[in-house]
DNA sequence: TTATGTGCAAACAGTTTGCACATAA
DNA sequence: TTATGTGCAAACTGTTTGCACATAA
């Protein structure tokens, strides 16, 4: 357990009063890492390498209750979701539609918005979703 | 027909070989206005009003239609999905969570995103979603 | 007249839930 | 020891599909 945000998300599930079972911890170590950031059925297919029983109602029961705590983040795209267990602020994304893969733009890029959409409507932002959607360059350069 | 979104639809789709149906005016007419961006509950609502045989399963797939036609924006919330009509090109889109209503902010707060994406990141941007959340002006002031 | 659209009911996918059994603390 | 978590299967929700009948053009 080297993994600096796996250590703080285990010390704070353990402070609150939740048990850390083997499941929920290889379920952690995955959204800590949040590679690629998985879906449920990724999750659960990682975690069944190493524990064959776990079942996918567990991973939501677990993502479940990491949401309830602020500990992950929810990217809905139609019906499937995919999750970021290492960084759960709301940030935007920028999603290459060919290879699926995320990336984590400069958030400074976005960062007046929130108050001029205060100044300007008057709204009080509490939260937002930024999703780019493109052609990453990996997948530009190879023109299938 | 006095509202000109709804006949350059009408007129698109008739150029297209659809037909027209009383069912299909009937939604295109609350799409093409989109007030609150409905959902396909509530546009399946207002249409019985007028044709009250009309089935849920008409109404998606007058929707599929219309995406397919690139002429209605998709919005999806989780597991419910809300309609744009009038202007289907993507852009921002100010919620409020508390009385659900939706308001276009000025686009030119983030007109150069795109290509400053592009310019650090090398993507070739094709599509984009941005919901701010918040409480608007009037529920700040109705203090329940 | 006939290709297209409608409406019903069944199917579907992702998610949630109830409950008996298992187990972390 | 016991409150909490797990795993199974059933339930649920929004959406899609197959098919017989209806209808716009």
């Amino acid at each position: 357990m080297s993994d600096p945000r796996l250590l703080t998300l285990t010390e704070k599930l353990k402070r609150r009063g939740y048990r850390l079972t083997p499941q929920r911890l290889a379920i952690l170590n995955i959204l800590a890492a949040s590679e690629g950031h998985p879906t449920v059925e990724q999750i659960h297919a990682r975690v069944h390498v190493e524990f064959p029983t776990t079942s996918l109602a567990t991973v939501y029961k677990t993502i479940a209750m990491l949401k309830a705590e602020g500990e992950v983040l929810e990217l809905g795209f139609g019906n499937i979701s995919r999750y970021d267990g290492s960084k759960p602020q709301p940030h935007p994304h920028l999603i290459c539609t060919r290879c699926q893969s995320i990336v984590d733009p400069d958030e400074h890029l976005f960062a007046d918005l929130s108050k001029d959409l205060t100044k300007k409507y008057g709204y009080q932002i509490t939260s937002y979703r930024i999703d780019y959607f493109g052609i990453c360059p990996e997948c530009q350069h190879q023109n299938v």
